[in-house]
RNA sequence: GGUCGAUUAGCUCAGUUGGCAGAGCACCGGCCUCACAUGCCGGGGGUCGCUGGUUCGAGUCCAGCAUCGACCACCA
């Protein structure tokens, strides 16, 4: 060992104390530089790009999840030779950081607009300086192995002028434009919303049926009626066929108003009264039918949500105060018909919740049509895989039906539209630089004053991260990524517009795998938030129970689906209880290695040992399977059941007795040599899902190198050594159906039983080897007897086709053996019966593979030998 | 309205090509056995939502129904 190690050498506690632990090594792997990665490092490259979290934010759950997985794939693949980059980083976040800062601004009485833009700015990147660290210092915490070197930020320098390039290189290919044209407003955020950012959510609502001269019609935005430029009826519903193309002279709660009527498809006959009011202005399919029409667009509604001018005497109102005033003055008009309570879904901004208004206004948009139909193909190739592969669905859905993606916004804290206007001759200039005069005219110019889309910079992040526009040894090295890890709420917000980014800028798909995970509810399958009060604080869990717990059960939980996982405490609780079962289990070996001697242990291997590998190797392969196919789940089941039920449960106590015996040396050294190279591989097969304590216990073992972070990844060098598992089954067996009586008898666990095995013939010399270890495991003196009768007082057990015989040497009331024996012989005989009505059947026989049919045979005989043993029992009893 | 998914033990959930229903927790009984009571040994408990179909054989495949959920959607 080429350097000293923060592991004490002081006494080993009884109980694991993870604190102390991660505290210590954390920061000793990134001082050795474990994480960093060299694009030039030998190995098949791996690369991994953090999902950006926020950057005011703190580690939610959902952050734990999803870098808990990312660590096990990138400590498991650096182990295992490959050449790995995890590169970590930061999303600016443009509305998240904007609602944050304004509700600051708010209990301090202002707006953004009293601070003004540098001001505002300069507060953000202040907060950004102050709080960004937080995340990552979280995710240091959670033991996530990224190369801290390349930590990014999506408003880094490098990363903007990919932003800047993307834009200028978007826009010469005539993909983004700008329009006008109606979109989702939030007027408490002040922006635009991109259709994806806005949510619906089902309100009670009125549907207030209006009279509009001969016509009728029902609407639940009365106040847009001030906005109407006509009505519409569906071309083919002959009830209105008279008006359509005409102009109608209207009473209305400002005088009589001109109306025409058109026809359009996008009129429903069967809802409502078949009529609408077309309010270009404040409807999407309102500006549609407007369009086709000719319409003109009229806003009553302004950017902060109150009334227009032209709302006439309702100006200045806000919307909603607006709606009611309008319905009340229209009921003293007597132009409602009627009213109707209406249940419908309403548009809400997705940071803030405010009520969206649709309004017409001039935005920049990204034509993805185009973008779409490539990464699309990508994903139907297969050079994407996203997986579970029930999402790839979901995904062709969206990109089938994608529509123009509107990508600015009205905030300050972002990157800001590369795009200068010359009011003197009215050119617009795209730019990879700031322009200080127009290049046209050499007049003044002004930038827009827009920011684009937050998810535009982030769509970025595969290849900008890795030093995009330049050629980079780390873009030829490690870029396409080879997987990205994500939840499916920003599938289509992040993944898809990486892909199309990706594949439309780098020509080549930005990762070969998308795994996606699913959310973290709470213990009732809520979503958590703050507002429920039902958070779970990930760092309170690591508190509590350890982080390699906490890690543990996020991977167990991890199971591929398209539902939610819900976290308990006593999930964490349980596997805090293995993290201490394993430290025991360490604690066992290493206070048992006095005169080890490694050299020394070559001897052939007796039956446990040969069996204890073999079971190690199956979980090697196991575990390798499960993460290769992103089954965390299943590796994490593997490597629990192996350590607790193989290794604790039955080898430990199978080589306690030759650990402790002083009279056979060398069988000590062999079972000391086992126990050592089976736990050291077991902790290094492990280290990815529990980091620290496999660190902590593996350094304390003999072994070789610095860190089990640069240890080989164990890998299986043979397959399953069947005989042994066949052999020790039948003495597990043998011990359970022991067990099992001393159970079932309610015998002291402190007795020493005396068993009789009468072994089939076959079993008998490998029951005969071993009778000490079934004697020490079972707590039983045994006797082997290939014609022993039945004890008269005596409890059956079975173990394959032997029987074993426990003497009860009358301490055992007869009546309740009796009553056991008809309870058993009742379970055999019907047991019995189903397996001999299926034999009999010709269809079963005749049509089932041949393996099947004899298992069921010898699975019969069994049964009949059984029944007829225990109803001799049963005459026995008197 | 469209799409996808779920329904398995008291609870939370596994169950990959159809071949004897599993885990963790909870529960019951017995143990402080010199690694661990965050432990050890043993045990009980399920018509796999309902109804049909395919098959020698269905938790698994197909159809319908019921209940719940998620996502998408311009029905005013």
């Amino acid at each position: 060992m080429t350097q000293s190690n923060p592991s004490s050498s002081a006494p080993i506690p009884d109980r694991y104390e993870p604190g102390a632990v991660e505290a210590r090594w954390y920061p000793e792997w990134e001082r050795r530089g474990y994480f960093r990665a060299e694009p030039e490092r030998p190995g098949k490259p791996y690369c991994i790009v953090i999902p950006p979290p926020n950057v005011t934010g703190s580690l939610h759950l959902g952050h734990a999840l999803v870098n808990t997985l990312q660590d096990i794939l990138i400590r498991a693949k650096r182990m295992d030779g490959f050449n790995t980059l995890w590169v970590p980083g930061t999303d600016h976040a443009s509305i998240a950081v904007h609602v944050l800062l304004e509700r600051q601004l708010e209990a301090e009485g202002k707006t953004r607009q009293d601070l003004g833009r540098a001001a505002f700015l300069e507060r953000a990147w202040t907060w950004k300086e102050e709080s960004g660290g937080t995340i990552t210092r979280q995710l240091r915490r959670l033991g996530a192995s990224c190369d801290w070197s390349r930590e990014r930020f999506t408003m880094d320098p490098g990363l903007s002028r990919a932003v800047r390039e993307a834009f200028v290189r978007l826009y010469d290919a005539g993909l983004i434009y700008q329009d006008d044209y109606i979109v989702n407003w939030c007027p408490r955020c002040q922006t635009v919303l991109a259709d994806l950012e806005v949510e619906r959510e089902e309100r009670d609502a009125e549907f207030v049926y209006i009279k509009y001269g001969p016509l009728t019609l029902g609407t639940v935005r009365p106040e847009t009626k001030l906005g109407d430029t006509g009505l519409a009826v569906h071309p083919a519903d002959p009830r209105y066929a008279q008006y359509v193309g005409r102009t109608l002279r209207i009473p209305s709660v400002d005088g009589e108003i001109d109306i025409r009527v058109v026809a359009d498809e996008a009129v429903d006959p069967e809802f409502g009264t078949g009529v609408i009011k077309v309010t270009p202005g404040h409807d999407p399919t309102d500006f549609e039918i407007g369009r086709r029409h000719n319409l003109p667009v009229r806003t009553v509604i302004g950017f902060d949500g109150r009334m227009t001018a032209l709302a006439g005497k309702y100006a200045g109102l806000d919307r909603f105060e607006c709606r009611r005033r309008i319905v009340e003055d229209l009921q003293s008009l007597g132009l409602v018909e009627r009213i109707e309570p209406y249940r419908h879904a309403v548009g809400l901004c997705y940071r803030c919740k405010t009520v969206v208004e649709p309004l017409v206004s001039k935005q920049w948009y990204v034509n993805v049509k185009p973008l779409a139909e490539v990464a699309l193909q990508a994903v139907r190739e297969d050079r994407i895989r996203i997986l579970p592969r029930s999402w790839s669905k979901t995904y062709f859905h969206w990109m089938e039906s994608i529509r123009p993606w509107c990508i600015s916004r009205q905030l300050w804290w972002g990157h800001r539209i590369p795009v200068w206007y010359c009011d003197a001759d009215g050119s617009v200039h795209v730019s990879r630089t700031d322009l200080e005069a127009c290049p046209k005219c050499g007049g003044p110019v002004r930038q827009d004053p827009d920011v684009l889309d937050t998810w535009f910079s982030s769509g970025l992040w595969p290849f900008s991260t890795l030093g995009w526009p330049d050629d980079t040894p780390e873009l030829r090295t490690y870029y396409p990524t080879s997987v990205l890890v994500t939840g499916y709420d920003i599938l289509f917000f992040w993944v898809a517009r990486m892909a199309m980014l990706g594949l439309h800028l780098m020509k080549e798909v930005p990762f070969r795998d998308v795994y996606i995970h699913t959310l973290v509810r709470d213990p009732q399958g809520q979503k958590m938030s703050k507002s429920k009060g039902n958070v779970i604080d990930p760092l309170g869990v690591m508190e509590r129970f350890g982080t390699d717990a906490f890690r543990f059960t996020l991977a167990v939980l991890a199971v591929p689906g398209v539902h939610d996982i819900r976290i308990a405490d006593e999930r964490v609780e349980a596997h805090r209880n293995f993290a201490n079962k394993l430290w025991n289990a360490a604690r066992l070996v290493l206070s048992n290695l006095d005169g080890y001697a490694p050299a020394g242990a070559r001897a052939a291997a007796g039956l446990p040992e040969r069996w204890i590998e073999s079971r190690l190797w199956g979980t090697v392969s196991a575990v390798r399977e499960a993460l290769d196919a992103y089954r965390f789940s299943d590796a994490a089941g593997a490597l629990y059941q192996f350590v607790w039920d193989d290794f604790c449960d039955w080898y430990l106590e199978i080589a306690k007795p030759a650990l402790y015996r002083a009279d056979d040396p060398a069988g000590r050294n062999r079972v000391q040599h086992a126990l050592v190279t089976m736990l050291e591989t077991t902790l290094r097969l492990l280290h990815p899902v529990m980091p620290f304590i496999t660190e902590e216990l593996w350094q304390r073992l003999p072994h070789e190198g610095e860190s089990i972070m640069l240890a080989p990844y164990p890998s299986a060098p043979a397959g399953a050594d069947e005989a042994a598992e066949r052999e020790m089954g039948l003495l597990m067996q043998v011990v359970t159906a022991i067990r099992n009586i001393r159970g079932e008898m309610r015998l002291s666990p402190a007795s020493t039983l005396a068993a009789i095995v009468k072994a089939a013939a076959a079993d008998e010399p490998l029951l005969r080897a071993h009778a000490p270890l079934i004697e020490t495991l079972a707590r039983a003196r045994v006797t082997l007897d290939p014609h022993a009768t039945r004890p008269r007082a005596s409890a059956l057990g079975v173990a394959g086709r032997s029987e074993i015989y426990v003497e009860l040497e009358g301490l055992v009331d007869v009546d309740a053996e009796r009553q056991r024996l008809e309870k058993e012989i009742k379970r055999t005989a019907e047991a019995m019966a189903f397996t001999r009505a299926k034999l009999a059947r010709p269809e079963f026989t005749e049509r089932a593979p041949a393996e099947i049919v004899d298992k069921e045979r010898e699975k019969l005989a069994e049964q009949e030998a059984l029944y007829a043993k225990l109803v001799a029992s049963l005459s026995w009893m008197g």
